[in-house]
DNA sequence: ATATAACAGTTGTTTTTGTAACTAACAACA
DNA sequence: TGTTGTTAGTTACAAAAACAACTGTTATAT
């Protein structure tokens, strides 16, 4: 493989961060798939009823900015698991107010637990700088398409 | 929304490069896949032989930390938009050699020139140390699943 | 030699995504 | 009212990904 001066793909920030993101999110989504039969969308479901508390789907999709759609069928296999409830909203029938049951609590706090030692754990060779400027940029990056 | 002090999503860094990567380059894809029909996939491995010249299906996979089903399929697309021609190896007739025909070389060209102007486009407001930084850290990440 | 394992690449099947069209509920305004 | 537009969420269908099983070829070992 001979390099090109000009332009090289793994100089190209958009691929380096995809390349990275696509590492880094399957090593850990194999632990959830693999412990909770959780897919990605539904691990996004899951942390930010947790963080949050109660939301709306609707509000999940734009804080998560993920389509209604891949909401919709996360919160269909959530709740067949048993680990989100719905409840309609009184003023706006359409509405609905998504929550995790106990059970979803449950496997919430382990993951999140987890989440806290795989974070240290990929970060382990970072300095404190590191990980801040990084932090930084990645907002920056995604601010910059708001 | 109320705010978990001990654990909030937002600050979860496989989280943030995640919606990172995925808001850039669903913008940098939105661009290729426009105007030439091109995939994810096929965009790595014709920037792949473009870079690199001549390479295998296997090699791409390797480099590109991509199944080689996903490279196998990517290869049939862009065959048929003959961008990518075929040439099998005469001492190892399982192995194929891939290169772009002359109208791959022309759209690798043409992409190669807007992936440039993205990449400034997207850290315009980055210092020159944001983006060096930024660049470590996400090589690092990804060598510590090596 | 010949049986067995390993490898490059493809194909088939199921699951998941992307996109658009849909239903039901509300809002605004003549 | 009633017509039109908007919004929350679901469903339908085509395209793509994930994963395993497959074909054909080469390498290894007895």
């Amino acid at each position: 493989m001979q390099k090109n001066k000009f332009f090289f793909i793994e100089d190209f920030l958009p691929y380096i961060l995809t390349q990275a993101a696509e590492t880094v999110s399957a090593n850990f989504q194999a632990f959830y798939k693999g412990k909770y039969g959780i897919l990605r969308t539904e691990w996004r479901v899951l942390f930010h009823l947790g963080n949050f508390g109660q939301m709306t789907a609707r509000d999940i999709g734009i804080n998560a900015k993920t389509h209604k759609t891949k909401i919709s069928r996360a919160v269909f296999r959530l709740e067949k698991k048993k680990y989100l409830k719905r409840t309609t909203s009184e003023e706006d029938r359409r509405v609905e107010f998504l929550s995790l049951t106990e059970k979803g609590v449950a496997v919430y706090n382990d993951l999140k637990k987890e989440a806290e030692g795989f974070e240290k754990r990929i970060t382990k060779n970072f300095t404190e700088t590191e990980v801040l400027v990084l932090r930084q940029c990645l907002k920056k990056l995604e601010a910059n398409f708001d």
